[in-house]
DNA sequence: GCCCAGGTATAAA
DNA sequence: TTTATACATGGG
């Protein structure tokens, strides 16, 4: 699948295998949020995209060609047919399907490493509302003024302060392992930009070198951040899941797309949480 | 007040 | 190596 550039838009015709809601609210991103006229709004790379839901398709508006092939086509994966993804995982898992089948279009967003890895570190022992509140303050208190909205401070930005100096997002005990990040990603101590394709295993070894990152912490950088789509983030809700609806799942038996049948099942046992329990 | 939230560091067994 | 507890904050 890819896109049809039009009136400074762009088209992803067909949109089978995108849908919005689930993308952008199935737990992986914390900066999209829902429009009255049920467009979505999120702040990428310091420019501030809308999507929208035709009849047509997907629409992505007020976007170049040019955008399209150096960044947001990368971003939304968009050369990932994402319905094949989904027989495969059927085929090569049936306990999944009763997840796949019942939501559609889940796409894995290919976010900014730093801004990921900052993200899942405030994420820690945290819900979700609370998480996009400190997000939002973090980038009004530091990212760079791009008209009305805020871009995601850059590891260098942060690596200058003190977790004093984060009092105002109210993070907590989160606030000391920010700045920590921030510094070894600065220094290049953590090579985060080189993780595209490093052995993993070495990538997780490296990323848990920062205070406050475990291995929760390091699969959804790597997954969402890397775009590692073998990472298999196991959280509380993952072990509930895994160990009553989805016991008869394995990672093995996911393969390359673990980290698709993941947010699957992340998703699907929060819309459903009497199913888990 | 109490409990929980897409966990992790730390200390103790 | 595994298990218990503290950690900051805010919504239900």
């Amino acid at each position: 699948m890819n896109y049809i550039s039009e009136n400074g838009c762009a088209l992803i015709s067909g949109g089978g295998g995108f849908d919005l809601k689930n993308t952008f609210d199935c737990g992986q991103c914390f900066r999209w949020e829902e429009n009255p006229d049920s467009s979505w709004s999120g702040i990428v790379r310091g420019k501030k995209l809308t999507l929208r839901s035709t009849d047509r398709g997907i629409i992505i508006e007020n976007v170049t060609p040019g955008e399209m092939d150096s960044l947001w086509s990368g971003y939304f994966d968009l050369d990932e047919d994402y319905d094949e993804i989904r027989s495969s995982l059927r085929t090569a898992c049936p306990a999944l399907s009763c997840a796949v089948d019942s939501i559609d279009g889940i796409r894995i967003l290919s976010q900014e490493p730093w801004e990921a890895l900052c993200s899942f570190i405030i994420s820690q022992n945290n819900n979700i509302p609370r998480i996009k509140g400190i997000i939002s303050r973090l980038c009004e208190g530091f990212g760079d003024d791009c008209g009305g909205y805020y871009s995601f401070p850059d590891a260098q930005r942060l690596a200058g302060l003190e977790p004093e100096d984060l009092s105002d997002l109210r993070a907590g005990f989160r606030a000391k392992y920010i700045i920590d990040a921030a510094r070894r990603v600065a220094s290049d101590e953590v090579k985060l930009y080189s993780m595209y394709d490093r052995p993993i295993d070495e990538c997780r070894t490296e990323l848990m070198k920062i205070k406050g990152v475990g291995a929760k912490v390091a699969e959804c950088t790597l997954l969402y951040g890397l775009h590692r789509l073998e990472a298999f983030p196991v959280d509380v809700w993952m072990k509930k899941a895994m160990s009553t609806l989805f016991s008869d799942v394995t990672i093995e038996q996911l393969g390359q797309h673990a980290g698709i049948a993941q947010q699957y099942i992340f998703h699907y046992s929060r819309l459903n949480p009497e199913l888990v329990q």
